[in-house]
DNA sequence: AATGAATGAGGGTTCATTCAT
DNA sequence: GATGAATGAACCCTCATTCAT
């Protein structure tokens, strides 16, 4: 019935709004701050729909933690398994418009506070499933010799977090619409080669510098 | 006065009590979560004390805020006016036993959010001193030849950043009683020549870096 | 809808209780004494239901003072725009059954000290309604014979303000169940004659009256 | 000693102006309202020594309120038991610049409403001394004709008590600083005389006014 | 006499949540 | 599925008051 694929769309606009006004408002201020009064004004909606849909505040938290987590792992698999060199794959990695988890830091934060026995497995399941994407990705590097033998793979780990998090935060370095390509470009210079450059200096010699921009 | 100093004494303890109490549970658990009455349990005060040193929970944040940004401001000050050469004073910026402003992240989001004009000039004028200071390093870095030309001043200082970021939200990688001393040395070292280590390979040449797309 | 009648009503009783219980406390002791939780207890709901239907408790004071007010400028018209002689509008005005302005003098002050302009909107455009229509009742009794002439309008206004506030601070005036008629009719002779009646007395001659300094 | 006298001076100084302080705010914003803490900043003390004048909160009200009393119970008694004619004694105790009860209502209403036998005993024993010199003074105003014989006592005490509230309530017509000397003049008139002036008419008979100007 | 420090009791307000429709 | 009405728990904050000096 019409009637039927009415109501049932209804019911799913109700609950993609309410994610959506809670996603934009969680990011922004915040799980604490953000109250369901708030998220179910923004979404058009009572409060008593979020419950309906969400069971609770802490459901609807889990529910769009579980998203975040969903997305970003299936994110990095697909970057990870994709075709590409070693370098490309890392530049995506770091530098794609990922709607990763730092980005909902909060969520994360929120969610993992939750004593709740799915969410460790999740978070278990996810966090071992990278890593060994992850770990796969550097054996090639260094098989290729990306990646310099005297560093241990948790130090490029942690590197490539680094790296991850700062593009994360810094909105413009990413993919998106304020996009700085010079600033990006720099950074991934600095991330193979870092501060000094891959110049065949033994010691630092002086007068070279200065034809900076 | 003798008379005085009993009060004295007594005052300033509380507040630093209070403050230290403060200080530890925003940290773990965030402002908004973290209730006065819990920060007066953990201080052994009653709730009230607090309003009488700081008059409301903001005027709490707004004063500790304060107090981590001068912090801060006079660390990096002190290491950035101090002697040593270049890569020390890099490696002290970053890896230094900070109390710095991205570790209370939340009090930093709580007081800048609040309208107090106060904070924004404290704000500005701390950036505006820490990025003179900053500058002069870096220009200092190039005529030593540290810094590769062809970044530009404003990604280096991005760089340092992030490591600065990464280095205080991971604290086994600081001067703390969980140093790890090998991660740290890694990471400085891929802060010098990244990934790729500095090794006379041919491919990515000087300046002209990264052909990718 | 029938189906909303239900909570229509629910809610209705509910604000009206809510009012009802708030205006005998207020009265008796007070706005600033009475508290929202007696309020609530003697309304039998929650002290949040008092938010939910007015917000906060200067919003309550609000809806009250504004109730009042306009319920005294009705009576005020209904009086003064109704027939019967100048006398008789007189005495209705001064000693009728009025749920007056003045009963609920912290009500009244309480309001007026919020800083709300419609606050005052709604004060200044009662009182010039009121003092119109007062204006024109005075002008008939003039012409009637019924004000002496020496006599300012002014004086007169303040002169049946007097009675009215007065009226309603002695409850046992007005026509209350403890009704006093013989202090009622010995007032009203008082304010048409004085405390000296109409009576031949040669001493104080006519318009002259009153040679004190 | 000079040191005793000023220990003393000072002593005197802090009571006195704490209790001044306290009238103005207890005046203006009502006994609740006003704390302790606004009453020592304006007098410049500390909130404790108000309690070592004072004891309390109800305290300060107490003494204040027997200030308030015996100072207008002195007023009345002075003007009641000094020469001068009937009509002149009244004009006094009603148009006299009195800092009279009424003025104070909430500091009384406070008052009254602790059980405390010492305010009652207060009041009722200053109560009935005034009502005696009243009741001498109408007295002396029936034997000379002053007060209609269709009135009782009780409404004559009850229309002066009306007119004295009323001149309280209005500071423009006591003998303050804005004094308003006509409207007084024209009150005093409505006294007597009522508001129809005591002109030769028998009935207001409808029709027949019309002989104002 | 006077005060700074500290507090207990209580008030207004918020918010996640339930109930009845 | 959706909602308006109502609430319990908890929070921030105020204020009269006490304590130690």
């Amino acid at each position: 019935m019409d009637k039927n694929s009415g109501f049932r769309r209804r019911k799913e606009q109700s609950r993609e709004r309410i994610q959506r006004a809670a996603l934009e408002l969680f990011r922004v201020q915040g799980v604490k701050k953000t109250t369901l009064a708030e998220i179910a004004r923004r979404a058009g909606v009572s409060p008593v729909t979020i419950y309906n849909h969400f069971a609770s505040k802490d459901g609807l938290v889990k529910e769009m933690f579980k998203d975040v987590v969903e997305g970003t792992v299936a994110t990095m698999q697909s970057i990870l398994d994709g075709d590409g060199a070693f370098p490309e794959k890392l530049e995506s990695l770091i530098f794609a418009k990922l709607e990763m988890l730092r980005h909902h830091g909060d969520i994360v934060a929120q969610a993992i506070s939750l004593p709740d026995p799915d969410m460790r497995e999740l978070i278990e399941y996810s966090v071992s499933q990278i890593t060994h994407a992850l770990m796969r990705l550097l054996e090639e590097g260094r098989l290729q010799g990306y990646i310099h033998p005297g560093i241990s793979d948790r130090s490029v780990m942690l590197y490539i977090e680094m790296f991850r998090d700062f593009a994360i935060n810094h909105d413009h370095l990413t993919g998106k619409p304020e996009h700085d390509v010079r600033l990006t470009q720099e950074l991934s210079t600095l991330f193979f080669y870092g501060i000094m450059g891959n110049r065949h200096i033994e010691v630092p010699q002086d007068g070279e510098g200065k034809e900076k921009a």
